[in-house]
DNA sequence: GTGAAAGCGCTAACAA
DNA sequence: TTGTTAGCGCTTTCAC
């Protein structure tokens, strides 16, 4: 292995001067430069971050946490989280929790064993308290789905807001008997979208029927399953809001199932513009997020507070759009 | 910071004594890991892994490289890997490349700087050769979907095999107009499915047309516009094998906006069996590779060669299975 | 503009 | 069983 040494020693200059060289600091003279930079390239250098890591303490990693990636609502954030990292010379660390606080404790470890330097978490679920355990502030940004209980700056969107407005959506249709299919109301996100629905509804003089509100866990099958207590009521829905787009392809399914027709029997709307949702029949009218900026956003928040701890981050909410499809306007 | 050198101090023990207790090695006295443990623990201390990084030249962490995430194929085998990493102390870095040379060199980067310790590639196109650039050998394991050029090796299922039992398939239900949407034969992947196809036609003495075979990129997109052009063909194909879901997927998608019938007009079987595969209407008839499982062994394979730099680590041929549903047989 | 030297936190060879 | 010590490759302070 060829080290910063050996490339000193034969450019003929001391490590210090490499070092400078390597890292663009302008303290040196434009002929050094030439001759160490000519021994790094002929000597196919590569300096070893493992070194520089431990001297900066510093691993220019940061951990993303998500609680599985087969939701592909996070893959667009993702995408936008690398790139804003890459641009900062940081690299991703993908780390998948299931939701069980037992990993988020593994990765959190991470950090303080200093083999990453940042946390972004889009698991809504993450238990920062418990996590941080009253120790030093640590990098931490929540993504898309937050806490607010948790003093730990996010970048989102407006949840209720956007819910308001699918639901109006369907109203404005001319349904009356619109049902909420919604995960866990401890997350915020869930609670603000349920705000959402029942603002509209009350705003439009429409009844919320409890039989008409369910809380399932995010998956396809649990829409699925949600889906069908709903067409077992007497009195059937004529249109369904989903928080999540994998929500809504699972009652699709049942739907469709049942030999109804969407939308003329059932309409349907969804949360989070997934791939699939244009992709499938029928096509989904969603929320569309911003996921690459949301991510990116995220990114350069948490880099931001790696450099600088002291500075005091703001939330951030970004724009949404209502993305009107097949499956309300068939 | 608590380092190594504070827990010693307050133990009353050498750092070499602390390093052993760290390190579960069993020359230390059960009274003196006691001691140690016990200052540890009330210390809070964590050891910094940078600093074991720098002094072993590992840095344990492997990197995933994928096309992009946004194809749902991945998901599983990336839990996989994960899984088998984690056992054996090791994370992963996901990086999505593209399939961009420019950023596989530039994660190939990480491993000359010792960022990471070795590579599992997901892509069927990363160049081995020209990255290793004929340096000395790095631990590099393609999974699922490999090049046999290069010298590298691989995890995966027989493709002209599996490929050759989705036709069979078709054949059997009856069909004699069958189409391929293939991607780029240049994938060694592509090219022995695309010669499962064939075999199968022929052993079934079905004439391999030439305007039946496609070749498109693989996105869903392009799965769509194959279909398109097969569906202005004067004697359309009676059924479609994609090779890969998502290619059937936008196959379907456009079949349905023909207002053609799936599978009574036109029958379609994927290859893969990503998670919306069961999702869709209809359902998808599809190869299941083991994906979990692939990840895992791959894992298990680069680490082993991590470990063991030297041994000759051999292929691997895992068992696939074709799902039967809606789309070829509703 | 450049160099000498200290030291980041850890492991491991060697000595006791 | 335990301690002493060198040193992994790098950055950075302080002199010159």
């Amino acid at each position: 292995m060829i080290t910063i040494q050996k490339v000193a020693e034969l450019a003929g200059v001391s490590v210090a001067t490499v070092s400078r060289v390597i890292n663009q600091k302008k303290a040196v003279s434009a002929k050094t430069r030439e001759k160490v930079e000519k021994v790094m390239k002929e000597m196919q250098y590569e300096p070893n971050m493992l070194g520089r890591n431990l001297r900066t303490s510093q691993s220019n990693l940061i951990i993303v946490m998500v609680p599985t990636i087969s939701n592909p609502f996070y893959v667009k954030i993702m995408k936008g989280i690398e790139d804003a990292a890459l641009k900062e010379g940081f690299h991703i660390m993908l780390c998948m929790t299931d939701s069980q606080y037992e990993r988020e404790e593994a990765y959190f470890h991470l950090i303080r064993q200093k083999l990453a330097d940042g946390i972004i978490s889009l698991d809504p679920g993450t238990n920062f308290s418990k996590l941080l355990n009253g120790s030093k502030k640590y990098p931490i940004i929540q993504c898309c789905e937050y806490s607010e209980l948790e003093d730990v700056p996010y970048v989102a969107i407006d949840n209720k807001e956007a819910a308001y407005k699918a639901s109006k959506h369907l109203i404005q249709l001319g349904h009356k008997r619109i049902a909420l299919i919604n995960t866990d109301e401890h997350y915020i996100y869930a609670s603000h979208r349920k705000q959402g629905y029942l603002q509209a509804l009350k705003d439009y003089q429409i009844p919320a029927l409890e039989e008409y509100m369910l809380n399932v866990e995010l998956n396809f099958e649990h829409g699925q399953r949600g889906m069908r207590k709903l067409l077992q009521l007497k009195e059937k829905p004529t249109a369904v809001f989903c928080v999540s787009d994998i929500l809504a392809v699972g009652a699709i399914k049942e739907i469709m199932r049942g030999g109804y027709k969407i939308p003329q029997d059932i309409a349907v709307a969804g949360f989070d513009n997934i791939e699939f949702s244009y992709m499938m029949n029928p096509t989904l009218t969603t929320i569309a997020q911003p996921m690459y900026e949301m991510g990116a956003e995220a990114g350069r928040m948490l880099i931001q507070q790696i450099k600088n701890k002291e500075e005091k981050i703001e939330n951030l909410l970004l724009d949404y759009e209502l993305i009107i499809r097949e499956s309300t306007m068939g």
